[in-house]
Formats: structure tokens, C-alpha cells, sequence
DNA sequence: AGCACGCCGACT
DNA sequence: GTCGGCGTGCTC
């Protein structure tokens, strides 16, 4: 009888071997429901082996075979397992990673046209004419009407966004509207693309010059270059091939405007954005008319590297360097790096755009591996903005504002013009001590301070959430004089109103903006004049361009150049590239304040000459002399319990199962506690591996942790690989 | 991960 | 006497 090798999401490194009757291998790349221990759960058919090393008497059959689905496709598999083996991750658990989780209860989602091409019925062009109360629908029938007959037609996602197109689903209710075939060319109709710039039309020359297939563009062009007119017009080329694109963006909020502008663009292509804040439903059925060819263009996040995309013709990923490309839980892989190892075996391009390439890619663009393509000039004639250093050892600081960030603010309010104060904490201020004996506000489950937010009257832990009310006096001592120590967002917001009483102050920070929709709102407050100075974290550096905006102030930017971890400049740099790129985007030259106690530091003189070259050439240095990435490859070992003991103690055995593995090319660190040890009531420690070869790295992991999953962990105790560590 | 089996302490 | 603590082992 045949035998099927199935995939069962659990966090095991091996396959389960089942009998089945009537299976083919037209079965693999099918969802399957299988007894499993004592219950039942759902797999994914990887194989039809031969031969099986499990006893005959042990394999028990599959309950049923889901094949109402289409199957995954071949290199949909290989992608699943590449990753699991790259990323030493169990391979049931890659598959319910990739896969969306109705898809792999067996419950097939319906495919379809996921945005069918809408027309005007006979009886909407008769709706018009007929004496009718006025409606929303009518409204719209009447709108796309007066478009002419003539024009190809707008998909449903398109007419949504017509002035009263909130009623497309009323007009299709009555009959006024219905789906239309298009025609294959009409999907790739595009919308007339503004002009090129020199810089854009060089960087598309250089595209078209290289030979079909795969290659990996480095896309390297400053904040408001125009990265974005190269994506489409490269999407526009594949499109009309009838390839698909797959564009990666770091972040789900800024899926929306991108998505908008593509769809402006290619009014008739069939356009499916993919996140992981997408009901269940939603994602099964983009996935599954993804997977039917029905879909031009995959518009997501990191777990749209997943999306089967049978025609693909490119891929674009949006930022490149983000840190949110790369998952910081469960199986701790990279989107951006996936899509390169997905781009070679289909052989098709893959652009990595970038103001602030990561090291990795530079690197590779130095030594020939990736192509460069640069787009050194803003596209809409403004210059860089002037970044200036301010010494605040030098200075008198008001809560945090320097005099000379004080008069540039002046001097907008006076021109009208908006100022942006970036700081990257949340809360009132970072900690709540008492000055007499001594105490501060302590996470009980984190070894982390709790921040005070005094809107909410509440001491609130950044980490895992633990909050209480703010205490009036000191719950060790009983002073009545507890004080809010250090700055954050509100506290500037707050002194802000106080130094420009007729400013109008608005905050954008996570507590701010907490819902997509507030976020909205205050982005389009931001846009409409109605704020004069901005206080935001980090949600505020990126993808917005706000025409008034001609000031940036830095505050605090050294909290991150005393981290210990080595890619900390690096990320300092991106982030003010980034953030002083929202500086003068328009016809107003913009000017970046960054306030810093190290004035010196090479990271600033190469921040004011906008010089990502000599930042990169000068941290690849130090990177070469201390053998960190990209000149080493390294993988972590974390555990964490209740008790930092057993995680270290654990960490130490399978240090000891590693010693004798580990050849010359292997180097092995001793377990230490995290920075940040105390997470959620977890104590947690991790193990560093290094090599100077990939191979040889993946190769003794391979080994390595075949051993730790014999290791006995005791109860309660979790521990996770992860390959090309971010945060070291 | 779940879940059962199994062997020792304080309770109706 | 047993309810339940969590150590250990297994899942085709």
C-alpha cells in the first residue's frame, strides 16, 4: 500500500510516515488529516517514499485526503523546505507558517476573481434616465457613466474608491453593475506614470541592460529619490509579460498608501495585499487566488515570501534593511532573505530598495554578488536636508530641548512651516523613583523599568504590558516626593505647549495611535496644516511625506550608540537618514537638529554629509577586524524558564554536546544571560555560535541540534535556534 | 507542543 | 486510602 510522508505541525524535526490507499503523487502538496497520538491533526503530504525505516505495524492510515484544493506547487515546496532547513525549523512547523491557517484545517477556500472587472449593466445605463429618488448607487452608476464607454473597465477595488464608491456592493445588489471577462491585456492597462528623472530613467537602462533571469539589484537612493516610480515601472514591464510581482513592505500600517498608489497605477490588475492583521478568511482567499494564478500582484508583508505565485516575474522589497523583514519569534526567519533564495530558483530579478542599505547587502554589492543601482538625487528637485550635531554637554537643556533646537522651532512657527521632534521613548518619562530611599518602578516580570504615563495615570511595563496606577507616595518608604525621571514623548509634548503656547502640539506614538484608524486621522491632521509641531517615535521616520515639514529634531539619540550590540551604529544611522529624510521633501529646504553628548563620533560627520558610503566603508572596517557579519555567520541558541539557572544550565549542556562537533571553523561563546534577562516572568540566556563559513556553520547546526533534541529539558523549559541573529 | 503514564506527599 | 504534583517518554 502506498505511503505518504506528511508534515504535522509540531515542533519536531522529523516526518511522519502514514498509509494511504489511494494516494498518488499527484497527492503531494496536499493537506491531509491523519491521526496523531492520541488525537487527530492536519499535515501537508511532503512525499510518496519508496520505503519507510518506521514499522509496517506502527504506520496507521490517513483519515482523508483534502483534494478539493489545488496542490502547492513544487517549488512551493522546495521553498517550505529550504527554509526548514535553513533555519533548522521544524518542517510541520514551517508549513503552518506558511500556509494560512484555514488552508491547513483541510477547509478549502473558494477561489474566483478576487477583484473582477465591473461594467455597467443595461439596467444601470436605464437607472439613469428612469425618475428615481438619487442615491449613493445611482450616485456611482452616474460616476461611471460620465468615465465614457470607451475606457477599459475598473476592477471592483478600483470603483471602491470612486467618490460614492462605498455603494459598489448596493449597485451590484441591484443590477446596475455586474462582472465583466476582461480581456488579459486590459489587466495590464496602465495609468500614464509621471515623468522620469535623469536618475530614474539611468537606473531603468541599467535594469534593462542586464540579461533576463535572476539577479539582485541593491537599490540604493535616498529618502524621496523615487524608489518607488522604479518599482512600478518595473512591476508595469512584468505585468505585461503576464508575470506576476511579489512587493514586500516592512510594515502592515504602510501597506495602505503603497497599496493605493498601485492600484492608481494598474487600475485593472488584480491586486491582493497579505498581512498577518488580515482575518483568516481574507488571507486563505488571497493565498488560495494566488495560488490559482488569478493574482498580478502580492502586496504584503514578511509572510507573503510565502505566497505561491505560479507566474512570478519579479520581486521588490521595500526597505530592505527593516528589521521587520526578519520574524523575532517562533521560526526567527528572513522575509528579505527568503525572497533572494526564492528569486535564484525561479530565476527572476529581485530589487532591494534602500536609503540605508544593511551591511549584508552593501557587502554584496561591493564584492559583485548583487548589482548596484544608485539614485543619488531627490526626484522632486529639493535638496537633502541640512543636518546639523548640537552638543548638549554644551548647552542648557530645557526637559531635553537644546536653545538652538528651541529658535529652529521659533522659526518655523514664524514661517508656518511644521517641526518634527523624534524621540524614541513612549510615556511620560522612562522611570518612576523615589529620590529618598531609592526605589524605582520595577517590572515585577521583566527586569525592565515600568514607564509612567501620566495621561492614563499609569506606570505601564513597554514589555509585557504589566501596568498599575501611578503611586502618590513611595511603596517602600511612604515619601509623598516620588518623581518621574528622564523623557518621554508626552513629557516633550507637554513642555512643548507650555514654551509655544498658540503651537498646536500633536503627538504621534504608539499610545497615540493605537488603532489603525486614529493613526489615520492624526496622519491626515498632519497632512491638512493642523498641526504645528509633531512629538513621534519611531512610527513617525517612516514612508510619510509631509510637504510643510522642514525641521526634524533628534532627542536622545545616543541611548542607542551605548548598546553593546555591534550593529547598533547601524541601526543609529538608518534611523536618521530615515528620520531627517521626512525633512523638506517639497519646494522648502528641510534641516535636521540632532542633539547628542558624542559630537565627535564618526557616525555624525558622516551623517551630515549624507555619506552612507563612508558610514558603511568605515563600520565594515570594524566589522572585518572583529570578524562580525556580514564577514561571519552566526546562529544563536536561546533558552528560557522560570529560572535564569536551568536556562543557563541547559544552555551549558549543549554547549558540551556541541565541543566535540564543532571543528576548527566553529566558534562556540559561553551561555550568558540576555540584556534584557526577565521577560514576562521568563529568565532567559542565549548561546553564540560563529563561523567564518556558511557551509560549515550550517552544517555543524545540522549535527548540533540533532543532539539537543535528545538533551532532557526539564519542565517549563523552551529553547529556539536562530540562524543570522539580528539582535546579538 | 500535547498528552498519558507513573511514582511520591497532604487531604475529604 | 486517593487527588494531584510534575518528571519522563512518545507521537508514523
Amino acid at each position: 500500500m502506498p505511503v505518504v510522508r506528511v508534515a504535522i505541525p509540531v515542533p519536531l524535526p522529523q516526518l511522519f510516515d502514514y498509509l494511504a490507499e489511494d494516494a498518488t503523487t499527484a497527492d503531494v502538496g496536499r493537506c491531509v488529516r491523519v491521526p496523531f497520538g492520541h488525537g487527530e491533526k492536519s499535515g501537508l503530504v511532503l512525499a510518496l517514499p519508496e520505503t519507510t525505516k518506521v514499522d509496517p505495524a506502527r504506520l496507521k492510515p490517513v483519515i482523508r485526503i483534502q483534494r478539493d484544493m489545488p496542490c502547492l506547487p513544487p517549488d512551493w515546496m522546495e521553498l517550505v523546505d529550504f527554509t526548514a532547513r535553513y533555519y533548522h525549523a521544524p518542517p510541520g512547523e514551517v508549513v503552518s507558517l506558511a500556509l494560512p491557517p484555514g488552508l491547513r484545517q483541510a477547509n478549502a477556500a473558494c477561489g474566483g476573481d478576487p477583484d473582477p472587472p465591473l461594467t455597467l449593466t443595461d439596467a444601470g445605463r436605464a437607472a439613469l434616465t428612469e425618475r428615481r429618488r438619487d442615491s449613493r448607487a445611482l450616485a456611482l452608476v452616474r460616476e461611471l457613466a460620465a468615465r465614457g464607454e470607451h475606457m477599459p473597465p475598473l476592477t471592483r477595488s478600483a470603483i471602491r474608491q470612486l467618490a460614492a464608491g462605498s455603494a459598489t456592493g448596493d449597485a451590484l445588489a441591484r443590477g446596475w453593475l455586474a462582472t465583466c471577462a476582461a480581456d488579459t491585456h486590459e489587466r495590464h492597462h496602465t495609468n500614464a506614470p509621471p515623468p522620469l528623472t535623469t536618475g530614474q530613467a539611468d537606473v531603468l537602462a541599467a535594469c534593462h541592460a542586464a540579461p533576463a533571469g535572476f539577479v539582485v539589484w541593491l537599490l540604493a537612493g535616498v529618502t524621496g529619490s523615487g524608489k518607488t516610480e522604479i518599482y512600478l515601472r518595473l512591476a508595469a514591464e512584468t505585468l505585461t509579460a503576464g508575470g506576476q510581482v511579489l512587493m514586500l513592505v516592512p510594515e502592515i500600517a504602510l501597506t495602505p498608501q503603497l497599496e493605493e498608489r498601485v492600484r492608481t497605477r494598474f487600475p485593472a490588475a488584480r491586486i491582493v495585499s497579505l498581512h498577518s492583521e488580515l482575518a483568516t478568511g481574507a488571507r486563505a482567499r488571497g493565498f488560495r487566488q494566488a495560488l490559482d494564478g488569478q493574482v498580478d500582484i502580492v502586496l504584503g508583508t514578511r509572510l507573503a515570501v510565502f505566497t505561491p505565485l505560479p507566474r512570478l516575474g519579479l520581486i521588490l522589497i521595500d526597505e530592505e534593511h527593516d528589521a521587520s523583514y526578519k520574524q523575532q519569534e517562533g521560526i526567527r526567519y528572513s522575509a528579505r532573505d527568503l525572497a533572494v533564495w526564492r528569486a535564484l530558483q525561479r530565476n527572476v530579478p529581485v530589487v532591494l530598495g534602500s536609503a540605508t542599505p544593511s551591511l549584508e547587502s552593501w557587502r554584496h554589492a561591493q564584492n559583485g554578488h548583487y548589482r548596484l543601482l544608485r539614485l543619488p538625487v531627490r526626484a522632486l528637485s529639493s535638496a537633502l536636508p541640512t543636518v546639523r550635531i548640537i552638543d548638549t554637554r554644551r548647552c542648557r537643556l530645557d526637559e531635553g530641548l537644546s536653545p538652538p533646537l528651541f529658535d529652529a522651532i521659533a522659526a518655523r512657527l514664524k514661517r508656518g512651516e511644521q517641526s518634527l521632534i523624534f524621540l524614541n521613548r513612549r510615556g511620560y518619562a522612562p522611570v518612576l523613583a523615589c529620590p529618598a530611599c531609592g526605589w524605582v518602578s520595577r517590572c515585577p516580570h521583566c527586569s525592565a523599568n515600568r514607564v509612567v504615563h501620566l495621561a492614563d495615570q499609569r506606570l505601564r511595563c513597554h514589555h509585557c504590558g504589566a501596568d498599575s496606577p501611578i503611586p502618590h507616595a513611595c511603596p517602600v518608604c511612604g515619601n509623598q516626593d516620588v518623581q518621574p525621571f528622564g523623557r518621554g514623548t508626552q513629557r516633550i509634548e507637554t513642555r512643548l505647549t507650555e514654551l509655544f503656547p498658540t503651537a498646536r502640539v500633536l503627538r504621534i506614538d504608539r499610545d497615540a495611535a493605537r488603532t489603525p484608524a486614529r493613526r489615520e486621522s492624526l496622519l491626515a491632521r498632519i497632512a491638512a496644516g493642523e498641526a504645528d509641531i509633531l512629538v513621534g517615535t519611531q512610527m513617525m521616520a517612516k514612508g510619510h511625506d509631509f510637504p510643510r515639514l522642514t525641521l526634524v529634531g533628534v532627542l536622545g539619540a545616543d541611548a542607542s550608540l551605548a548598546a553593546a550590540d555591534f550593529r547598533a551604529p547601524e541601526r543609529l544611522f538608518q534611523q536618521l537618514m530615515q528620520v531627517g529624510g521626512r525633512a523638506g521633501r517639497a519646494e522648502l529646504p528641510g534641516e535636521a537638529l540632532i542633539q547628542t553628548e558624542y559630537p565627535a563620533h564618526p557616525l555624525y560627520h558622516c551623517l551630515i554629509r549624507h555619506d552612507f558610503d563612508a558610514f558603511a566603508r568605515m563600520e565594515l572596517d570594524q566589522r572585518l577586524a572583529a570578524s562580525f557579519p556580514p564577514f561571519s555567520r552566526q546562529a544563536m541558541l536561546r533558552a528560557d524558564a522560570p529560572e535564569l539557572a536551568a536556562a543557563v544550565d541547559f544552555l551549558h549542556r549543549a554547549k558540551d554536546e556541541a565541543v566535540p562537533l564543532a571543528a576548527s571553523r566553529i566558534r562556540l561563546f559561553d551561555p550568558v544571560p540576555m540584556r534584557l534577562t526577565r521577560l514576562a516572568r521568563r529568565e532567559r540566556a542565549q548561546l553564540l555560535i560563529e563561523s567564518d563559513q556558511r557551509a560549515a556553520l550550517q552544517d555543524f547546526l545540522t549535527r548540533w541540534l540533532e543532539r539537543i533534541y535528545t538533551l532532557s529539558a526539564p519542565r517549563g523549559l523552551r529553547w529556539q535556534i536562530d540562524v543570522d541573529p539580528l539582535e546579538v
